[in-house]
RNA sequence: GCGGAUGUGGUGAAAUUGGUAUACACGCUGGAUUUAGGUUCCAGUGCCGCGAGGCGUGAGAGUUCGAGUCUCUCCAUCCGCACCA
């Protein structure tokens, strides 16, 4: 074989016999164990970035292993096509967003294949593409029919001056990031898909996800944040043009005789209905309408509020509370208003003390300890105190005590709350896909009727920067209904619509005849492994579930969840930073893949870290992983050059060939642990490199059973890593003779009687001390192994004059021995 | 602010179930081979100490015969936040 490793001639060659062969084209066959292999789909940014070749590394190897194992493997590659964008690089290079979008899919790709990775390219889909779109337009009008669709007001980023709606991300310090104004908030109408409906499935079902990682699930269950609580109404003193009350949630109704305010958010009807005479009150809901609509950002802003003069009555007491208008509270969560109790909540006594207002205790530490409520609030659950009758009772006993009280008076019931809000489907932006509503001159709408699906969105069109192209466009918005004149909606989907079921589409991407080929989805279905940036911990991955369970519900899949194990990569770093365009720290992988070739690039990403931690980029690190890559092949080359080995007898090995095979069953045994259920590979890496440093010491044997253990040593070696870097182990393999792609041969199994050792090294501990080894045979008996490690004579030195109080055996591994005085 | 995670040599990291801290690799130092090399090979490499030995996993406490690992408090960094009740 050729002495040097030269990826450059075998990297195309060994891709080129995959192409031809559609190595990696696979179907439905109920023969055959499944395996579903998936990595999140990328959006075509341009070009790969290393964050993409390490994702798309992480299921290859999967994916590769799985193929070993025996099982029918598919891994499918698509396109998350629509999106921000492309619109603002169509802006920028005057182009339209779908002909940036196509280009940058056609490089992408031949970056991916220049890469290796075992795609069934057959299956490849782009959602921006009316065969895939149709299909989501489809479902979204069966969901409306279902009654799961509604239309509501909500806020957006509103840029006065360009007139048009930004997305969080184009809101810069307050301002449109075009033009510099002050961003407003604007309420339009929106389409909702109602998650909320599925809150208990979403968040029941997680604890079926075992394969999921736990603070994933933990996040997931947070997001969803199911709590008890109580709901109540608080009368108005005097009714309002039409309100007269509102209605208020709380956790924790123990504390509700410690309500000293309430506080109405500044979207609330009867704060918009009070404004109409109040030019003050006008001017703090105007103040309000200028802050960000982002969680992050209300959180972290000053508290404001103004009295209005209105009064409610405590739903207990009757005491008249004062009505207040505060910027933190939420019009979109609960009722839109909050109680307010300064002693017992840390946001509200910040508040209270702010603007002067009672601070009333009403809840006692159970230990009896002092508080200080000049200090902070105090949060604790504890005992009630000053009020009333329910004094005395701890938390469960006064929840119970004041909902029945409140439900007694019909002011109020025990409910179960989420966190979770219905989902905001609308986006005001052209890349997306239409959303397939006809707007009906009376105001009402309906849904497109199937047979008028696609609502196709024109591809050739000239972006101004500002305006939608289906918004400026008279004539695409123009349409009729049974003879009545309509208009389409010109809002499109968020794209997380779109890579909420790629995955189930991919199981049969050219189907016509639905959605999905029952078929195929519930042959593959579901996904055996999902790998994804931790970034899409909570919306993607609480959105493709839901979508999984809503069409579960349509009779398209049978199974309740899309992925059943999911692995959550880390991100690349820079100088300890993740690598970004704006950092100026990027590494673009492809000067990498043409100097060292893609298994060197593939190699370093799967050792330089494992795949759920960060992974930090060394360009000395590729350096290293390529010069292992050389010393793998020479030492095949030097074996090959030894001749055809006699076969292995077992029988015949002197102790350092028992010692290498051991080695290699160790190695098997380590790795296929490392594949198969830690998906640790970086270990997996670390244990070849330990064994084909043994093999290289043992190459200076050349007796036949040497030579024969040092093949078994290196096919063990280049099956293992096949995975990770297929193209040198494809020659390699070849190079050792056999004629099966290394791809198709069989995982490797370790030979439990390689492993077994006549004697074995026990660390002798005093006090939980380093202080001797020995070796003793193996399985020696509990009380020769103790009056072994006590006449041991470093030990000796440390126990001399002090007595012995226990001797502590941890069987294979070590002694303590537990002196005193 | 809330939720989640991470922190170990000069660097990336390993230690899987509470049991020898630093495997594997990078870098560095010294040596050998080569006409040369950004080649290859060998040896060394946590800190203090001549040594015996001591110290050492972000900081501080605790549990244990024994803690990188478990518990508590704190610090720092990173990720997410569609809207905390």
């Amino acid at each position: 074989m050729e002495e040097q490793y030269r990826p450059g001639d075998i990297e195309p060659r060994v891709q080129t016999y995959w192409q031809e062969n559609n190595s990696f084209s696979v179907s439905v066959d109920p023969s055959r164990e499944k395996f579903y292999s998936l990595a999140m789909f990328p959006y075509p940014s341009g070009k790969l970035h290393m964050g993409h070749v390490r994702n798309y590394t992480i299921g290859d190897v999967i994916s590769r292993y799985q193929r070993m194992l025996g099982k029918n493997v598919l891994q499918p590659m698509g396109w998350d096509a629509f999106g921000l964008p492309a619109e603002n690089a169509a802006i920028q290079n005057n182009t339209a967003p779908a002909k940036w979008t196509y280009e940058n899919i056609d490089y992408m790709r031949t970056q991916l294949q220049q890469l290796g990775f075992a795609y069934d390219w057959d299956r490849e889909l782009a959602t921006c593409r009316p065969e895939y779109y149709r299909w989501e337009q489809w479902f979204f009008t069966r969901l409306y029919e279902k009654g799961l669709v509604y239309k509501k007001m909500a806020s957006v980023n509103w840029d006065p001056v360009d007139q048009t709606v930004l997305a969080n991300e184009q809101v810069i310090d307050g301002k449109g990031w075009r033009s510099g104004a002050l961003v407003e908030r604007k309420e339009i109408p929106q389409w909702f898909i109602k998650i909320t409906a599925y809150a208990e499935e979403l968040l029941s079902d997680l604890d079926t996800l075992d394969d999921w990682p736990e603070q994933v699930k933990i996040m997931q269950r947070n997001w969803i944040g199911k709590s008890r609580g109580v709901q109540m109404r608080f009368d108005l003193t005097q009714p309002l043009s039409g309100h007269e009350s509102f209605e208020v949630y709380t956790t924790r109704p123990d504390t509700l005789l410690g309500v000293t305010y309430v506080s109405l958010a500044a979207e609330h009807p009867i704060a918009l209905s009070l404004a109409e005479n109040n030019s003050a009150l006008q001017a703090f809901l105007d103040e309000c309408k200028g802050q960000s609509v982002a969680e992050a950002d209300m959180a972290n802003m000053e508290k404001l509020g103004m009295d209005t003069g209105l009064k409610a009555l405590h739903p207990i007491t009757g005491a008249e509370i004062p009505v207040w208008i505060a910027n933190y509270v939420l019009m979109d969560y609960g009722s839109g208003a909050v109680m307010a109790v300064p002693a017992h909540d840390q946001r509200d006594w910040e508040f209270a003390r702010a603007y002067g207002l009672p601070i009333d205790q009403v809840i006692a530490p159970l230990d009896g300890e002092a508080i200080d409520l000049d200090q902070q609030a105090f949060v604790e659950k504890g005992r009630l105190v000053n009020s009333g009758k329910f004094d005395g009772l701890d938390f469960p006993a006064a929840f119970d005590a004041i909902a029945a009280h409140l439900e007694q008076a019909d002011k109020g019931r025990t409910t179960t709350n989420y966190r979770l809000r219905d989902w905001g489907v609308s986006r005001q932006r052209y890349w997306g896909t239409p959303i397939p509503m006809l707007n009906l001159a009376d105001n009402g709408e309906i849904p497109v009727p199937s047979e008028r699906l696609p609502v196709l969105l024109p591809e050739d069109v000239d972006m101004d920067g500002v305006q939608s192209p289906i918004k400026a466009d008279a004539e695409w918005r123009k349409t009729e209904i049974d003879g009545v004149a309509a208009e389409h909606e010109t809002d499109t989907f968020d794209t997380f619509m779109e890579s909420s079921w790629y995955y189930a589409r991919f199981c049969c991407p050219n189907y016509e005849g639905g959605m999905l080929d029952p078929d195929a989805a519930n042959y593959w279905l579901p996904v055996d492994q999902y790998v994804g940036g931790i970034e899409h911990a909570i919306l993607h991955l609480l959105y493709a579930r839901f979508f999984h369970k809503l069409m579960r519900d349509e009779g398209l899949v049978n199974s309740d969840e899309p992925f059943r194990r999911l692995l959550c990569q880390g991100m690349v770093l820079k100088d300890g930073v993740k690598m970004s365009k704006s950092k100026g720290n990027t590494v673009d992988p492809q000067p990498l893949i043409n100097r060292y070739g893609a298994d060197t690039v593939r190699l370093f990403t799967m050792f330089a870290a494992p795949p759920e931690q960060s992974l930090e980029w060394s360009d000395s690190g590729v350096e290293g992983a390529h010069r292992f890559l050389r010393r793998l092949w020479r030492a095949v080359a030097a074996h090959v050059g030894k001749g055809t080995p006699t076969d292995l007898d077992v029988s015949k090995l002197s102790p350092p060939e028992q010692s290498l095979r051991r080695k290699t069953h160790q190695t098997i045994a380590k790795i296929s642990d490392d594949y198969g259920r830690r998906l640790t590979f970086n270990t997996a890496i670390a244990a070849v490199m330990e064994l084909l440093n043994d093999i290289n010491k043992h190459a200076s044997n050349d007796s036949p059973q040497a030579v024969a253990v040092e093949r078994e040593a290196l096919q063990a070696a280049v099956l293992t890593l096949a995975p990770i870097v297929p193209h040198i182990c494809q020659e390699l393999w070849q190079a050792l003779g056999h004629e099966v792609p290394v791809m198709d041969a069989t995982w490797p199994t370790y030979d439990p009687a390689a492993l077994t050792r006549d004697s074995i090294e026990m660390v002798i501990q005093v006090n939980g001390k380093l202080r001797g080894k020995i070796e003793i045979p193996a399985g020696m008996d509990k009380a020769s192994i103790e009056a072994e490690a006590l006449g041991n004579e470093n030990a000796q030195r440390f126990i001399d004059g002090k007595d012995v109080v226990k001797v502590i055996v941890v069987p294979n591994k070590l002694i303590n021995i537990v002196v005193r005085g």
